[in-house]
DNA sequence: TTGCAAGTGTAGCATCGGCTACACTTATGT
DNA sequence: ACATAAGTGTAGCCGATGCTACACTTGCAA
């Protein structure tokens, strides 16, 4: 049992974190998506996270109000510069995670799980731990 | 750059999982304030969490229906036998991933941030590898 | 006992994410 | 050119979380 500390202050994040997350999962798959089909339509973004068009639709307003994509009524989504900087750093930090679960013995299928979910919740210090375990100094007994 | 799956099934969890989240929040900390106060009132948890005793009560309620918590009207809350295996299984896992964040290398007050945020997106297995690596098969350079 | 502060409950509003149903545009084939 | 399918937009519903404002209990002290 050890005391880290009476909470109040960690847990003012997890409540607004929500739409960050969020929103960073959308810019990621924006990238990925326009990488991969020339342009990210509504209807693949819906696909690729298993909601409606609507849904996908009422978030990517938010981002253009966010500023991180632009659109045009019937015409596909796209990264605004600050929208793309954020895909890559979310990018990175995801690639990150995952090579640092596969590092520390977890199968690939749970590591690319748990990878979506922790994430969003990796400090950059913490980022810098798991990133220099994934690159080999680890011995897992 | 590495394949790891083409999402969909991964991001499914990361929606409904959100009030889990809060469940799970919640059952430790009630656990928590009833063993260092004898008894969990609306107001310390509302002071915990940092929200309004409104938000709390609605919560606790919630919580009530799925049978973690016992409540009467201007009573303390109660955790069910239920919601103490929860709040208990909760808490290991919370003690496993700070003390894994510790182990290679994060500074206490970091990990007990991200701690908060990671717990409730590790999975059994992935916890497996955190508890041996806690437990000192780690060489961090 | 009465009165007040602290705690609790309730009403009602906002936001956000999810949905279905329906209307509209775009693209495509005949 | 026109019909149809695919894609997009809009209206409106639900539930969850957050809040303020106000009403009510409880508990304690004068």
């Amino acid at each position: 049992m050890s005391d880290h500390g009476k909470q109040s202050l960690p847990h003012r994040r997890t409540r607004h974190d929500h739409s960050t997350e969020i929103a960073e999962d959308y810019v990621e798959a924006i990238a990925e998506i326009t990488a991969e089909s020339g342009a990210c339509r509504v209807v693949e973004l819906a696909k690729y996270f298993g909601v409606s068009h609507v849904t996908v639709n009422r978030t990517v307003g938010r981002l253009q109000n966010e500023g991180l994509v632009t659109t045009e009524p019937y015409k596909p989504v796209r990264l605004t510069a600050k929208g793309q900087r954020l895909a890559s750093r979310c990018r990175s930090r995801h690639e990150v995670v995952y090579q640092f679960l596969l590092a520390i013995g977890v199968d690939p299928q749970t590591a690319a799980i748990d990878a979506e979910g922790i994430e969003h919740h990796v400090s950059p210090s913490t980022l810098k731990c798991f990133n220099r375990i994934a690159h080999g100094s680890l011995r897992s007994g």
